[in-house]
DNA sequence: CAAGAAATGAGAGCAGTGCTCTTGCTTTTC
DNA sequence: GAAAAGCAAGAGCACTGCTCTCATTTCTTG
């Protein structure tokens, strides 16, 4: 975020104090919720008034927009690091690292994950800001997909794809610019979706008092999305 | 909800009052979203005084928890009705008639389907009378499950089932109180997880600006649940 | 270096919120 | 018919996001 070193005295003690801002507004937010995230209660906790806030978000909107996408670019971070720490030939390894690093940070954040993966809080379409930290998990995911032997994608869940359809798939395949073929891409999408839907459910709390703890179910339901994509469970 | 026809004058007006209250906050919701909905607005709408809408619920969270529980209700009523209108041999169509049901409903009602499917606004647990409705379309596609061969599921997506895994399925099971093995259960929670996912993704708009519309990438990927599931694409 | 411009913080104030409490009134129950 | 319970209204409290004005501080420029 940072563009260059600020230069003046108010211009480093701005980009402080907006710091400071969207920190206390994290935690406040880890603690409470979106709905109860208060600019005043921000400013009452930093010594400073309500108003003067203004100058630094424009309005309370504004400031969850930097947490949603703050929140992106901790999760999308997450899933990378863990993903690098695993042996470039072990896919299997790298898709489990990178479904536990999702989970895991979702678990440990559950109100900024809510914010991200949850219903829109504010009520509207994303800024374009955030479209591009968004899409950070899905990149690992192709980016993986991609070193697959397209000949592993087992043709058993194979299903035809309709013209409209493989345009979107083009237009997807060149905004990542990576050569991959449409089963496979859809394949990891599969697994992608299946994966957010895993967490979704976790987190937002539809496993209580059935698959509490749920790390077995996650496990076990990776792995299956694994097989259907064509990531084969033992490393060769 | 009506236990029995009310008695005297004054509970029939109340029954009256707390449906028109419910619809109008539906209304409300709607049109604005869960965060906007305010009890003072609703009570003006229908010519009353904020206060006095306490005598019928004693809090926000209460008139929201309502439109939770009722929202379940109609969501789950849309796939039975959907499903059953499938004859009872046509295992796809059955699938496919639940997923879209579930979906069109989605789309027809987003803020509603964000209060069920999204972050739990209010901030928490689900209050008891909400875990039943709930359930529903899971029910549903339990009792889709255990009409498949158990030879049909594809041994190619087989993952192990570990002890405490298996503790969980069989409280699972034994709630539904419906006989079903371990391996078509968890191909039905997988397909269950995939669908939920997929109607956040699009609902929450993740997919904008990709697939748009999602029409064909859903009936793509719930064909590739199904079939991963070991439900045929085909008819016999 | 001084003067004008820009950025900043404080305070008051507006319209709105959920919720409580008290005060009269009506309906039901005994 | 009297007592009890249910109900609507109004005032009020402690909040909220946000705007506007007004001093003060900092930066920029002649």
């Amino acid at each position: 975020m940072p563009e260059s070193a600020p230069t003046t005295a108010r211009a480093r003690a701005r980009a402080e104090l907006t710091a400071e801002i969207t920190n206390t507004a994290r935690r406040h937010l880890a603690e409470k919720g979106p709905g109860e995230l208060s600019l005043r209660a921000v400013a009452r906790e930093l010594g400073m008034v309500s108003s003067a806030l203004y100058r630094y978000f424009p309005s309370r909107d504004a400031l969850l927009t930097q947490l949603i996408i703050d929140a992106y670019n901790a999760l999308g971070e997450a899933c990378e690091e863990a993903e690098r720490a695993q042996r470039r030939t072990d896919l299997i390894g790298r898709w489990r690292a990178v479904c536990h690093a999702a989970r895991d940070w979702a678990i440990a954040h559950p109100q900024e994950y809510a914010l991200i993966y949850g219903s829109p809080v504010p009520g509207y379409a994303a800024p374009k800001d955030t479209i591009d930290p968004a899409s950070r998990p899905l990149a690992l995911l192709i980016g993986l997909m991609v070193e697959l032997d397209e000949a592993e994608v087992p043709a058993s869940t194979d299903v035809p794809i309709p013209r409209p359809l493989a345009t979107q798939l083009s237009a997807m395949r060149a905004e990542h610019d990576i050569p991959i073929d449409n089963r496979r891409l859809m394949a990891g999408l599969s697994a992608w979706t299946l994966l957010f839907g895993l967490i979704n459910f976790e987190v937002f709390g539809r496993f209580n008092n059935t698959f509490e703890p749920a790390d077995q179910i996650f496990d076990h339901q990776i792995d299956r999305a694994a097989l259907a994509a064509g990531i084969p469970l033992k490393n060769r």
